[in-house]
RNA sequence: GGCCCGUUCGUCCAGCGGUUAGGACGCCAGAUUUUCAUUCUGGAAACAGGGGUUCGAUUCCCCUACGGGCUGCCA
């Protein structure tokens, strides 16, 4: 139990750009469990150091996800807390003092190129890189005097400062998933800590708040692990004992190249997002998981899988329960494609599961968009039907629209095979049982007596009695389903498709 | 290009020197069922390649190949 830590402080650090991909959510749901684990603190804290990428709703938006998921910070905006604020753009003053301190120490620089200059530079060269080998011939600090960058500083010209990474040095750290990893400083640059508009780049607002909130664990997504060098040489200048490093494998695309991005959901033809997302721009907007039949248990499950193993033959698993067996070290080191087929299977699981009056509530708005106007009750009956035969919950409604409206057509198919003019007659018969029956179980008894004392087979008139009540072949059970939709309901679509089956195997 | 990380069935995970290489999703077949689904049973399906180390490598080391990440005054 290497990473067990009482005491331990976890954040989860999105910048809030757009809506919280799903990729994000397992690094929430990770840092989660494993602050629970450890009857930790589970802290959220918002990366908005970036203005111009600033997203108005974005942070709104990941609240609310964190809370549909039932990932409740302990620390946060909006959440309390002892280390606030929790915003970096509300911690501005704060990470100029440091970087201050950094200067006056000769470990960071002032650097007065501009990002067109950068640019210029890079496009000449590619592998241009701001280091110690090329420094003194840029525009800096440590390449002019101290008058002329005095001068410069006075002229009141906007500047970023740069951290000095000093030559031919081994930055090695202890990572929990990956073990030992190292970087010779002659491969890092300089890079900028603080940016022309007085913000700290993540690098700088990254270490000093997870150095001040008391941080104990990073885990985080292993796009920040080359720059984990960059971090532990902060810490070393501060002289701050950095935390323990976890870096999580990324979340692929379930074919093809690289990582999972926003824009695959509609590509692959599912969501990548928690929640439905729209910013008023016909470009940005996303269905989330929720919107689209999915219950937050079977996200969650799923998501706690891709990546991490259990090491036990369990595959269903609860928040308490992921809270109980998750381990850091159990955290696989290679990134997972993401297989939607696997989610829905978790889905269905968690749908069968559900109580069918909780199925009922989220059935609610979507038989409403629809257009039907059924009450809880009868929605409640329609999910304990339709749950075992349905992979997201729009699908009760979707696949099973006979309980809401008649059939406006019939699998033609079936009708050919199975109608002959003779069984007209027995239809009709049948159809006034239904009527006449108290309930469902005298309705199945009447009618199933009926069809023996006609010497007719059960699989001679069901199938049309099917067809006739919901226009297809799939489906729940058939009387359970007519007393759904209703005795006199179900009797006249009988008495009504008599004559529509008649035209089809004439046609 | 450079640096870092990775590589077991199509996919997600087990395996941590000696196994008939295991499970799950998906797929196929069968049973159950008035249909569909659920459930149950069975099946096909993998150690990237090459060198070492070792009595013995899927397991340890090296190389190659492939994949991923980073290489921004974005996070």
């Amino acid at each position: 139990m290497s990473d067990q830590n009482s005491a331990c402080r976890v954040r989860f650090a999105p910048s809030p750009t757009g809506p919280l991909h799903i990729g994000g959510v397992r690094t929430a749901l990770y840092n989660y469990l494993f602050a629970r684990q450890n009857k930790g603190t589970f802290i959220l804290r918002i990366e908005d150091t970036d203005q111009t990428r600033l997203v108005p709703g974005a942070e709104q938006y990941i609240v609310d996800s964190l809370m549909w998921f039932g990932l409740i910070p302990d620390e946060g905006p909006g959440f309390g807390g002892n280390y606030g604020p929790y915003r970096q753009s509300e911690r501005k003053a704060l990470y100029k003092e440091y970087v201050y301190k950094l200067i006056d120490e000769g470990k960071a620089y002032y650097a007065f190129d501009t990002p067109e200059e950068l640019d210029k530079y890079r496009e000449q060269d590619q592998t241009f890189k701001y280091d110690g080998k090329i420094r003194l011939q840029l525009r800096n600090s440590l390449s002019m005097s101290a008058e002329e960058t005095q001068a410069i500083l006075e002229s009141g010209t906007e500047f970023a400062i740069r951290l000095k990474i000093e030559p031919s040095q081994i930055i090695s750290f202890e990572d929990s998933i990956r073990g030992q990893v190292s970087f010779n400083t002659d491969e890092l640059d300089d890079k900028v800590i603080l940016k022309g508009d007085g913000m700290p780049t993540y690098h700088l607002a990254n270490i000093i708040d997870d150095h001040l909130m008391e941080i104990t664990h990073v885990i985080r997504g292993e796009e920040w692990l080359s720059s984990t060098a960059h971090h532990v040489i902060l810490y070393n200048y501060f002289g701050w004992t950095p935390p323990k490093f976890a870096h999580l494998p990324l979340i692929l695309k379930p074919s093809g190249k690289g990582k999972l991005s926003k824009r695959d959901g509609a590509k692959f033809g599912f969501p990548v997002f928690p929640l439905s997302w729209e910013s008023g721009e016909p470009e940005d907007r996303f269905i989330g998981f929720r919107e689209d039949g999915y219950v937050h248990e079977a996200v969650i499950n799923f998501l706690a899988l891709l990546g991490w193993s259990p090491h036990s033959e369990q595959e269903m698993f609860s928040l308490n329960e992921l809270i109980a067996a998750f381990h850091i070290d159990n955290i696989v080191k290679s990134g997972a494609r993401f297989d939607i087929d696997k989610a829905l299977w978790f889905n269905q699981h968690y749908i069968i599961q559900s109580a069918n009056a909780e199925l009922a509530k989220k059935l609610q708005p979507i038989s409403e968009k629809y257009g039907y106007t059924k009450d809880l009750n009868f929605l409640a009956g329609v999910a304990g039907l339709m749950k075992e035969r349905v992979h997201k919950i729009d699908e009760m409604i979707t696949n099973a629209r006979y309980f809401f409206e008649a059939p406006d057509n019939y699998d033609n198919a079936v009708i050919k095979k199975k109608f002959r003019p003779e069984l007209a007659d027995p239809l009709r018969l049948i159809s006034d049982i239904i009527i006449k029956s108290a309930d469902v179980g005298t309705l199945e008894s009447n009618v199933k007596t009926f069809i023996s004392e006609t010497n007719l087979k059960l699989g001679d008139i069901m199938p049309l009695i099917r067809l006739a009540v919901s226009g297809t072949m799939q489906g729940p059970d058939l009387f359970q389903t007519i007393a759904l939709v209703g005795l006199d309901e179900s009797a006249h679509r009988i008495e009504n498709s008599i004559e529509a089956f008649e035209k089809i195997c004439s046609a």
